[in-house]
DNA sequence: TCTGGGGTCCTAGGACCC
DNA sequence: TCTGGGGTCCTAGGACCC
């Protein structure tokens, strides 16, 4: 029995949370606008019921962009910038804080759209899927225009396909044709599409494999798939270096996963400036204490429950640290997540200024699907036993 | 340009067990 | 005991993704 090519789509759905904010306002239109910072930038009412809205330039502080409209980006503008830099390049182009709520409200919507043409999708963020066309009947053009219509209808917003026979193709295509664009690739097309393109293209390799990758000659794509694995090895781990021979080479048998669990919650936060260890240690605490409550929130509401908790701080110096410990019971209340987390954070010695504290959850279960204890031990082992206190 | 917040996966060493 | 080898769990850090 031979197997069929798999067909494998990307969606990608177009500067979202920006596309977002346009439906919200329609008068923003054509113009440059940035998502991001602190939310205390919202538009304000005017007494003629106009909206005054803030600009790039009248920001002051910490945070980086998080996504910003075709016509922001065309000025320079984009995502993971720091604000501030976003402000000298463009001024005048509108801000807008981040609303997650509306972006979560839209990314159902897309997916309930796409769902009802195929249920073999794999959720890989809030603006983008991979569905698993290879059992639909339909040629790929036809299906690619059908869910694009499906995601238009359900949103009024647009996005970019690619269908391709992997995962790390389609991944890499939905980008080329950006925004609203269709593109279909086989595997004959890869060295006439795929490999003129830089490396950093690849999902997977970042900003350092991406300098390493430079610093030995290799550019592009192309040049990849013709460094020898040997050569990769001498550089590169053994796995990684594996990988990147054979994504060079447009190879990927990743299947679609189309549901899974959470490995680990977490919650996080940049402090308005750094924080003294001993001098703001109340502020410290404070912010401890709301992290807690905030992840006890969290795991409650997605019936979550987690023994492993750990700390993360970062010094004014941008060095970062963690530290975790491991329960033998599981626990989601913030009473008890701060008692471990103030544990981790006794091990680590404070001589900096901190910018960010944050608190993960991880070695997750659902309270229902604990393992279960036999009766005749039920109660004693081993919750009771190792009761931290 | 001083760089957010939520995640995943990988590596590597040590403890501990058989 | 001058010594082995595999498996699993725990911890810390790093690269990467959206």
């Amino acid at each position: 029995m031979t197997t069929l090519p798999r067909r494998i789509a990307h969606l990608d759905m177009d500067a979202f949370y920006a596309s977002v904010e346009l439906l919200r306002y329609p008068q923003l239109r054509g113009l440059p606008v940035v998502i991001g910072g602190r939310s205390d930038h919202k538009p304000v009412m005017q007494t003629d019921g106009s909206l005054r809205f803030s600009r790039l330039r009248d920001y002051v502080g910490r945070g980086v962009v998080t996504t910003s409209t075709y016509e922001a980006r065309a000025l320079g503008v984009f995502s993971a910038m720091g604000m501030m830099k976003a402000a000298q390049l463009a001024p005048d182009a509108i801000l807008l804080p981040a609303d997650f709520e509306a972006y979560r409200h839209y990314s159902h919507l897309f997916k309930a759209a796409v769902a009802s043409i195929t249920p073999q999708i794999e959720d890989t963020g809030i603006d983008e899927i991979y569905i698993d066309l290879s059992l639909l009947p339909e040629d790929s053009l036809t299906l690619a225009k059908r869910i694009k219509q499906a995601v238009f209808v359900a949103t009024g917003l647009t996005c970019s396909i690619a269908i391709t026979p992997n995962k790390l193709l389609s991944k890499i295509c939905s980008d080329l044709e950006k925004p609203d664009g269709i593109t279909l690739l086989e595997m004959a097309d890869i060295p006439r599409r795929i490999w003129p393109l830089p490396v950093r293209k690849i999902s997977g390799i970042g900003p350092k494999t991406e300098k390493k990758l430079i610093s030995l000659g290799i550019e592009t794509i192309a040049e990849l798939a013709q460094a020898k694995l040997g050569f990769l090895q001498t550089h590169f781990g053994r796995n990684y270096s594996i990988w990147l021979h054979e994504a060079s080479r447009g190879i990927d048998q990743r299947p679609v996963i189309t549901c899974s669990e959470p490995k680990s919650i977490s919650r996080e936060t940049t402090f308005e400036r750094n924080l003294h260890p001993r001098i703001d240690r109340a502020a410290l605490s404070e912010a401890l204490t709301h992290l807690c409550k905030k992840i006890a929130q969290d795991l409650q509401r997605k019936g979550y429950v987690g023994r492993t908790i750990g700390i993360k701080l970062r010094f004014e110096d941008f060095r970062t640290v963690t530290r975790d410990t491991t329960l033998a019971t599981y626990i989601a209340d913030d009473i008890s997540i701060r008692r471990a987390a103030r544990e981790c954070l006794r091990r680590v010695p404070i001589e900096k200024k901190l910018r960010l504290l944050g608190i993960r959850v991880s070695t997750l279960s659902s309270p229902h699907s604990l393992p279960q204890i036999s009766d005749s031990t039920q109660g004693e082992l081993p919750f009771e036993l190792h009761e931290q206190n």
